[in-house]
DNA sequence: ATGATTTTGATTGATTCTGATTTTTTATAC
DNA sequence: GTATAAAAAATCAGAATCAATCAAAATCAT
C-alpha cells in the first residue's frame, strides 16, 4: 500500500500516526486535490473509515475544509488567509503584482514622518507597508490584527488598535459598538487599499467591512488609497466612499493614464511608481 | 542503535543526557518532522516514555512546542512569537511552578461552559488557559495580545479586544480612554492572575495596568483569581481591589491553609488543585 | 563520603481513540 | 409511494495515551 504521503513521513508505515498529523495530511491532499472521497483517504491514510469520518467531523467544526456526501472538499473562498495568518504566506501566493504593490507600500511608507500618527485599514496591500515600517517610529492605530502583530514583532513604532471582535475571515478587528476608543484617536493619514476605485468612488467587497472602515475615516485627515493598476478603473457594487473624500491615490505606471488625469482633474494627487513586470 | 541525532552527540549514546539538551533535540527533531509521537522520541532519544512526557510538557509550558495527544507538533506560527512579543520578562523567567501553573489554568478552563462569554486579562498565568481552550467555543474578551494571537491562531474561540495602545513591555492593551468597546461587553467571569494575594486584597505592580484592567473587572460579575501557592500570602504597595470583591481563588495545594480558610470565610470559593513539584 | 534533592522509569487507573459491527439516514431507481 | 444501495451515525470492546504515584538512580551541596 502506497499513500502518496508516504515519502513524508520519517518514520514510515510501520508507526502509528497522530491525529492530528492525520488531520493535517487531510488538509494537504485537499488542497491538492480539492475532492477527496472517505474510502480513499482510507487508503491514504491507512486508517479506516470511521476514523476518516471522525476526522472529517472535526476538521469541518473547525471550518478547515468542507464535508460533503461521500467525502470532503476544500473551502474555496478567501477563508484561507485566516489561517494563514502568520506572515508572508498570507495572501501573497494569490497575489500576482506582489513587487509592484511592494513598490507601492514603500512609497506610502515613505509619505509618513517619525512622529507622526496615521490609521491603516488591514488588507493586503497595506500589510506590506510593514517591511518598510521597521526602523521607523510612527504612531500607527489599525484595525488590522496581522499588521499589529507584524509590527509589534518587527519595529519599534508605536501599535494601537480599535476594540472589538476579531474578523477571523480577514483577521480585521470589527468595532462593533459606536463608543470606541477610535473616537479619540486622530491620524493625520489614513491608508488604505481596495479592490477597486473609479469615477464613482473606491470600492469595498466585504459589507461587514465598511462600517468599521467608515468609521476609521473619520478619524483621518486625509484618505490615501493604494491601488495598482490592476485596480483602476474597477468598479463594484458597495461604495465605500465617493472619490470627492480621496486625498491621494499611490498606484503603478501600468494604470490607465485617462483615469488618473479624471482623478488629478478632481483635486486628487496621484503619485505613479514604476511598475516591476 | 537508530537514533537520528546519534552523531551528533559527542559522548554517544551509553552515557546520560542532559534535560536541557534532550529538550533541545525535541525541538531539532520537530522543527524538522513538523510532528513526533511519543514513542518515536522514546527510540530516538534513548529514554522513557513518562520522561518524553515530562519533557513535552515543559516544553509546551514554555511555548517552545505545542502537546497534542500522542506527541508533540511545532508551532507552526512564526515559531516564536508568543515568547517573543511577551519577552523574556514574561515567563521564561518564571519557570519554576510552570507544571502547577498549567494545572491551574487547566481547572479555570474546566469552569467555562461552551456559548459564555469571558474576560481574561493578560498575564503568564492567565496565558496557559490557551492550550486547554483549543477545542472550545467560548466568547473571550482579552487585554492580552499574545493571547489573543494565540486563540486565533489555536482554536476557533470567538476573540474581542479592548481598543487601546499595545503595552509593549506585557503585549497588554491599554485603554487609554473612557469610552471603549468594553464599556458594551459582559461576561460572567473574569479570570486574572496577580502577583499576590492576601487579606488586603488582590496586587498588581505596573500602575499602568491597573486603571485598564480595573475597567475590565466592571464588565465581568464574577472575579477568578488564579494563583499559585507561592502568591498566597502576598503583599505589594499596589492594590487590584479588595478582597471583597473577589469571588474565587484557584490554588495548590502548597497554599498556606490559614489563608485560605480566612478566604473561605470571606466568601471566597476556594479550589485548590494538585502542586506539581 | 553523607544526606538531601532532583531526575528517571515502571506501574496504576482513568480517559480517550480506534475500528468492527449495527442501526439510521440519505440518495437514487423503480 | 416503496425498494435498494450507499453513506453517515451510533454503539461497543479493545487498544493507546496520559497524569499521578512511587521507588530507584543520579546529582548536588556540604
Amino acid at each position: 500500500m502506497t499513500g502518496i504521503f508516504q515519502s513524508r513521513l520519517l518514520w514510515g508505515w510501520g508507526n502509528k500516526m497522530l491525529e492530528k498529523q492525520r488531520q493535517q495530511l487531510i488538509i494537504d491532499y485537499l488542497e491538492e486535490a480539492k475532492f477527496a472521497s472517505v474510502p480513499v483517504l482510507r487508503d491514504q491514510l491507512n486508517s479506516s473509515e470511521a476514523t476518516i469520518r471522525r476526522d472529517l467531523n472535526k476538521l469541518a467544526a473547525a471550518r478547515k475544509i468542507k464535508k460533503i456526501r461521500g467525502g470532503a472538499e476544500v473551502i474555496q473562498s478567501a477563508a484561507t488567509p485566516a489561517t494563514k495568518i502568520a506572515g508572508k504566506s498570507f495572501w501573497v501566493d494569490k497575489e500576482k503584482n506582489v513587487d509592484t504593490k511592494r513598490m507601492i507600500a514603500k512609497r506610502a511608507v515613505e509619505l509618513c514622518t517619525d512622529g507622526e500618527s496615521v490609521i491603516i485599514n488591514g488588507g493586503s496591500s497595506t500589510f506590506m507597508m510593514a517591511e518598510f515600517l521597521q526602523d521607523r517610529r510612527i504612531n500607527i492605530l489599525t484595525n488590522s490584527f496581522v499588521l499589529a502583530h507584524e509590527l509589534l514583532e518587527n519595529s519599534q513604532n508605536q501599535v494601537s488598535l480599535p476594540g472589538g471582535e476579531v474578523y477571523r475571515k480577514q483577521s480585521i478587528i470589527l468595532s462593533s459598538f459606536e463608543n470606541d476608543t477610535t473616537q479619540n484617536y486622530r491620524g493625520s493619514r489614513m491608508f488604505m487599499g481596495c479592490p477597486g476605485i473609479s469615477e464613482i468612488g473606491v470600492m469595498e467587497t466585504d459589507p461587514l467591512l465598511i462600517l468599521a472602515e467608515q468609521k476609521l475615516r473619520k478619524r483621518a485627515d486625509k484618505l490615501i488609497v493604494l491601488a495598482d493598476s490592476s485596480k483602476i478603473g474597477v468598479k463594484g457594487n458597495l461604495i465605500f466612499s465617493p472619490l470627492s473624500d480621496v486625498d491621494m491615490v499611490i498606484t503603478d505606471s501600468n494604470a490607465d493614464k485617462t483615469i488618473l488625469k479624471y482623478f488629478e482633474a478632481q483635486g486628487i494627487e496621484v503619485i505613479v511608481v514604476d511598475a516591476c513586470d
